[in-house]
DNA sequence: GGCTCTCTTGACCGAACGGTCAACTGGCGC
DNA sequence: GCGCCAGTTGACCGTTCGGTCAAGAGAGCC
């Protein structure tokens, strides 16, 4: 039946779905292909391995990002440093919605499970972190430009601080049952007491 | 043979190190079993379940960790934040020292793949978190009576935040390749950004 | 010496796992 | 109208998984 073009990407999107709600350890081939009605011998069609559907769903994750983060917009670089945070916020929320709880971070999840399992998988991890915080930072040196920055702050490390943040508190709200708009306030928490007084 | 009474201690042991090794996922009962040289029988005479040792090696790092914070000193509280981060760094050195790259911690990695699937097991690690963060807080409250923190910070929202950004740079580390010693960096560049100008 | 109780052993189980394959099917280019 | 090929199907494979169990063996107590 050579037929749906879409097969592929319902596969992922499903995959996501459920890499979401569970993890990659607990979530099998069978159980993707159930969910997205596929029978595994074309799930294996578009897919070498199981790992290589992880890395799929990185990409996916990594797009629909990238597009949130850059549409962070404002007139200072304060501003869209404040974007970003309800940005992530934003995300988490859409999941928290989606599944009933906090969820985790798709990046921060399969990165803890899987980075010293499969090497290929925390190489892919590794370069969608990068771009990660290569936008943070770009808004960074921003604001260390309009001179915003408190004194001593590299913005280098103030976006990998930020993403460091991130992350971790995202994970603090996974198992302690918090809401993503808790994670979003202490981002914002931690913009500030990165900025001079009285910056916005 | 109703003998070695250390059986028990020696299963825990070496699933921990292979827990950090791996994945909870990746590590079958028989590869602990194996690696500890204890039969599968008695494996299941201690423990019910394969969560119920994952529980069990959260309980052995969270002592480890309880006792390391607590033996963080110092004559101002500002020496002794920086003495929990530099606690937090000799952990990871440690395992960086062990298995040849950061691994993760313990807790988060477990957190991070396992919060949305076992609940029991959530809640034992949000009770281990829990802990790890009063630690913090108790130093950070002394922080604020001695007047050494910045105006506007609270010392319950600072602990929470180091605890964040401890979890969230152990894992960049851990699929960025970085090592222990950058993620301490992080960590007293963070406590110092808290603290009044001068302050140590 | 024998009883008891904890611990140990190794064989065993059914289910689920990731992955393979030969056969088939429909749409598209020629 | 026909050949080609990406896509589809369902049966199938060997392995590994978490977990069970009946039988035994040593230490401690009386």
């Amino acid at each position: 039946m050579g037929r749906s073009r879409d097969t592929r990407e319902r596969i992922v999107r499903t995959s996501a779905r459920l890499l979401l709600s569970r993890s990659y350890g607990s979530v099998s081939v069978d159980d993707v292909c159930a969910a997205a009605d596929v029978r595994k011998g074309s799930f294996y069609h578009f897919f070498p391995a199981k790992a290589d559907l992880a890395k799929a769903v990185v990409d996916l994750h990594t797009d629909a990002l990238l597009e949130r983060l850059a549409a962070a917009s404002g007139d200072t670089a304060a501003q869209r440093l404040h974007g970003v945070a309800d940005a992530v916020g934003g995300i988490q929320a859409g999941f928290e919605s989606t599944f009933g709880r906090v969820v985790g971070c798709p990046f921060g999840n399969l990165a803890a499970e899987l980075s010293t399992v499969d090497d290929t998988l925390r190489d892919h991890l590794a370069s969608a972190f990068a771009r990660w915080e290569r936008g943070f930072a770009v808004i960074c040196h921003q604001a260390a430009h309009e001179g915003v920055l408190r004194e001593g702050v590299d913005p280098d490390r103030l976006a990998h601080s930020l993403l460091a943040h991130t992350q971790g508190r995202i994970l603090l709200a996974k198992v302690g049952g918090h809401s993503a708009t808790d994670v979003a306030a202490t981002l914002h928490d931690l913009i500030d007491v990165h900025l001079r007084e009285g910056a916005v």
